[in-house]
DNA sequence: TAGGGACCTGCC
DNA sequence: GCAGGTCCCT
């Protein structure tokens, strides 16, 4: 691994978020796929802003920085603005995931063959719970590319960060610029009807604290955070549950979308067939994943939502 | 409480 | 018609 000097630079646009620029350092490793594949981990809907580069590569942002990872066999290599443990923190890379999957399959038998298609799909640990929280409020009764279009299209209001492959990545803008967007602009950038709860949600989060607020909901129980944020505007049980997962580092969390109602309903409670997902049905679903698995529930379901997403069509 | 409909926009 | 829903109203 190669350590450069690390030079920082506060960028001085106030429009845009502060951020800080480092030379950017590289460093590989050996990393078995089917315990962690990147190229899943980043593509499977916990994260909107990472792409696929002309080389084969991936490049995207983690609050504060940016990533190039180059994948060969085992081989990895990885280039960045960030330290060698910011990048391990994003991947969860100091856990045992192979100790992880036998506990889930042990407890969980009927997802081991979801499991086994998914080989590396991995639980990511954002550290910009702004960007989570915004970007999955884009995300309600919308289909994958048009959220990635309108989170690609937030992130430009943030600061410049690096340069990837002649493409220039952002920060994501922080929520007090988020708070100045009136509806109008937001709608006219073709946001739909979310131009309106995205100001709103962001002016709130503002009042109560800003940035330190939410993160500080890492460190309250998990249902604490969630009804903490279910007062936020366009932040439904669905929305809370994927920013707990995903922002806030509380894994207990089982996000019920349309994909995970389907396959709860095929595996666990058929008399759910033909019913509607109400707020009941939603928390005996979330808890017949906690109670069996603690704090695996989340990056188990993710298993169930994203097979079921790459299979729709095939079912009725 | 459960069920139903509206809501932006774009792709199947 | 339907998307990784939320909100409002019977």
């Amino acid at each position: 691994m190669t350590r450069d000097i690390e030079v920082k630079i506060v960028l001085l646009n106030e429009s845009a978020s502060p951020g800080t620029l480092h030379v950017p350092v590289s460093f590989d490793f050996q990393q078995d796929p089917s315990d962690l594949d990147f190229r899943l981990t980043v593509n499977c809907g916990q994260v909107f802003r990472w792409r696929e580069l002309d080389d084969g590569g991936l490049a995207g942002v983690d609050g504060d920085n940016w990533w190039h990872v180059s994948v060969s066999g085992e081989n990895v290599r990885v280039s960045g603005n960030g330290t060698q443990d910011q990048f391990r923190k994003l991947f969860r890379m100091d856990q045992d995931w192979a100790a992880h999957r036998s506990a889930v399959i042990a407890k969980a038998p009927e997802l081991a063959p979801m499991m086994g298609l998914l080989p590396g799909l991995r639980l990511m640990d954002s550290s910009d719970p702004v960007e989570v929280l915004f970007s999955f409020l884009c995300s309600s009764n919308n289909h994958l590319p048009r959220i990635k279009a309108m989170v690609a299209s937030m992130a430009l209001l943030g600061a410049p960060l690096g340069v990837v492959q002649g493409e220039l990545f952002h920060r994501f803008p922080n929520v007090e610029r988020i708070a100045e967007l009136t509806e109008s602009e937001l709608r006219e950038k073709g946001f739909g009807y979310r131009a309106a709860t995205i100001p709103v949600a962001a002016k709130q989060i503002v009042e109560m604290g800003g940035s330190p607020w939410l993160k500080a909901l890492k460190s309250v129980p998990y249902h604490r955070a969630r009804s903490e944020l279910l007062e936020l505007a366009g932040v439904g049980p669905k929305l809370a549950d994927c920013i707990c997962l995903f922002g806030l580092g509380h894994t207990e969390a089982v996000p019920v979308d349309t994909h995970v109602w389907q396959v709860a309903a095929r595996l666990w409670f058929p008399e759910f067939k033909n019913a509607s997902l109400t707020t009941r049905r939603y928390a005996q679903i979330a808890e017949a994943l906690q109670s069996r698995l603690g704090t695996l529930a989340g990056w188990a379901h993710q298993f169930l939502f994203y097979e079921n997403l790459l299979n729709w069509r095939g079912r009725s």
